[in-house]
DNA sequence: TTTCTATATAACCATATACTCATGTAATAT
DNA sequence: ATATTACATGAGTATATGGTTATATAGAAA
């Protein structure tokens, strides 16, 4: 395997866990509509202020969001809309694996997609 | 926000999770062609037997693979086909995020493609 | 300047993760 | 029955990760 595949799958694992936690997911889900500033997002995802903060830096890291300084303030928007096909890719898997029954997957489906 | 959305939020992120790893990426890459079994994940991911059968567990649990086994071996192969959607996906996020002339580009984008 | 508000970051801790080595187990072959 | 081959798994260890609290920094307001 060559050295540039090497450094292809560590860069691909890298994106991916900056996907592989909850937290991140539920900030990232805050953007879906658009900016939000921190405070914003502290509220959205219930987490602390330094704790989203983190998250938001390491999230910046991978390139999936970017931040703008307005004021006193930090909006952060996201930077590659691609992050949603992933998300509702992986999400119609986990609705088809979960043995739900089918009203229960149609709440669950939706409960995903319209936030 | 719902406690179904919290329960799925857990969910996605262990599965983003299953595939934030270099090793567990290649060995998923290994069986882009078909099912393999573990001597041969062994060889072609470079790691020692021990390992890739504790990522091959992990990546069964994920259900992103499954197994069978016939006489002494045996034989994974993936068990859903999106994961190498998502993979692309991230592949070409990743391929135009980095700083490459066009040629070194194609190369790299060519590597990951043709495995 | 001082103060307030918004955000970032350092220090620290607990848990999770990935790896290695050694050993267990199961099917086949001798 | 014993040995061999193929795989899984437990124990132990080092590092990574996510969280908290306390503090630093930067801009706006008084």
């Amino acid at each position: 395997m060559s050295q540039l595949d090497e450094q292809a799958f560590g860069h691909v694992a890298r994106f991916f866990q900056a996907l592989a936690e909850p937290m991140r997911l539920k900030i990232l889900n805050g953007l879906r509509d658009g900016e939000k500033n921190v405070s914003e997002l502290v509220e959205v995802s219930g987490g602390t202020q330094a704790n989203v903060s983190k998250h938001l830096a390491l999230l910046r890291d991978a390139k999936i969001i970017k931040r703008e300084s307005r004021g006193t303030k930090a909006y952060y928007s996201i930077a590659d809309q691609r992050i949603y096909e992933l998300c509702n890719l992986v999400c119609g898997q986990i609705a088809s694996q979960m043995s739900l029954d089918a009203a229960a997957n149609e709440v669950f489906i939706s409960a995903l997609k319209t936030n």
